[in-house]
DNA sequence: GTATGCTTAAAACGATCGTTTGATTTTCCC
DNA sequence: GGGAAAATCAAACGATCGTTTTAAGCATAC
């Protein structure tokens, strides 16, 4: 029975992990839902820390293999010329939507913890994942810069940084802001959401860059950027 | 004393909410920063959750009447037409940073801290901040709505969520990926970051829909939506 | 002077935390 | 079937948590 305790421990620090964040959940509350002795979970996995770590690896792993998986197939797929940007998207904020539709039921918290993860980790954790998240953000980021070689490298570097911040919050509040009263949607239009962020990011990633020389492209009116809060401050 | 005592307890908490989280910082570790003492934060603002209460409704407060009167002005000044979506999007994450900009050494950790809020809120702090910020969300729809009147409510909803969650982000992280392993750049480039957000976001706000009537899937397919950044950089 | 209303101080409260211990049960290979 | 190894169990550990209590400072109004 040694695994079965040992996944319904992960399956139980999952939910309630995502539901109440980390330092709020004890290992109490835990055994409790997982039905299993206080004990188990330093027994198994060492500390809480480590009970952590464990659940972000079972997630991230096979989603992260996807990711790059994914990016492998668009670029041998596309040759020279290199994958779109909204294909490039896809396999970056796509993997993670996959694994809710695969779970399903026990798998839909995940994506709020993994929303939480990405807005907030202990030094501690962010260390165990680093090796290996450094690796796909580095992939993805090359692959931006050659479908977007007008934007210099960390321009691209922070508009990818804005994509996974889209797509944390959309994972923890499923579309929704945060404040919204309104009760969040049924899981059922993950596919939808998933699409919206998607067309979301790539139009945000293929933004004409900071300063386009001198090209009067904007679209509604020749609207200068109003005011990006200079240092002086603001009456 | 007793003015500066309760602005000593909400700098340091607001300092240490920010850096470790709500749960993870004691009452202990905010009075021994602070050079309070430890009853302090129980007799002036009764409990823990108040204090956490009371540092956002300091720092939103102002920040979401400037968004509204800024949101007031464009409309005031754009007339029927309505604003347009960039200049929206600027009243909408602008303020945020202009706080930063004004506070400068203390107010950088509460941008942190916002972040934090923004992906994970206990119910009850939701609730103490839901009826202002839910009516700003609600001027900021109607108010994109108006300049998008080819999405319907819910996509727009969608991505206005999308667009708080790229701002979360970029404030908790300062524009770089949470697992990045590059220092975080100085404090100084943010009115840059801001200027990426406002574009990124423009442009994310604007996609063609989610269904243009019947179009392949390809990036660059002709939509008689506005589309001021469909294709930037991508073939 | 004393009385009064805030504010701070020190100490302790009960509760809960993560972790450990040592005994007991279960598993599984020989 | 016996015995070592693995797993579970109840119980307790010391530490720390948020909160409360009680008393001491310290102004101002009488």
């Amino acid at each position: 029975m040694a695994e079965e305790t040992k996944e319904r421990i992960l399956d139980a620090a999952e939910r309630l992990f995502a539901d109440s964040g980390f330092s709020a959940t004890s290992l109490r509350d835990i055994t409790g839902e997982a039905g299993v002795n206080l004990a188990s979970v330093n027994y198994h996995f060492g500390s809480k820390e480590a009970l952590l770590s464990a659940i972000l690896d079972r997630r991230f792993r096979p989603i992260n293999d996807r990711r790059l998986a994914m990016l492998d197939a668009l670029e041998t797929e596309a040759g020279e010329r290199g994958p779109a940007v909204e294909e490039i998207v896809a396999a970056l904020v796509g993997p993670p939507f996959e694994s809710l539709a695969e779970l399903e039921h026990c798998g839909a918290k995940f994506l709020k913890l993994v929303g939480q993860i990405h807005s907030r980790a202990s030094e501690e954790i962010r260390v165990t994942f680093l090796r290996q998240f450094d690796r796909v953000l580095a992939r993805f980021t090359a692959a931006f810069q050659r479908a977007l070689p007008d934007l210099d490298a960390d321009e691209v570097a922070t508009r990818v940084a804005f994509v996974v911040g889209a797509m944390a919050h959309a994972m923890t509040w499923g579309g929704r802001s945060p404040f919204a009263s309104r009760a969040s949607r049924p899981a059922g239009d993950s596919a939808r959401l998933l699409e919206s962020l998607i067309r979301f990011a790539a139009a945000g990633m293929a933004a004409p860059r900071r300063d386009p020389i001198a090209a009067p492209i904007p679209a509604p009116a020749p609207t200068h950027v109003p005011a990006p809060a200079a240092a002086g401050g603001s009456p």
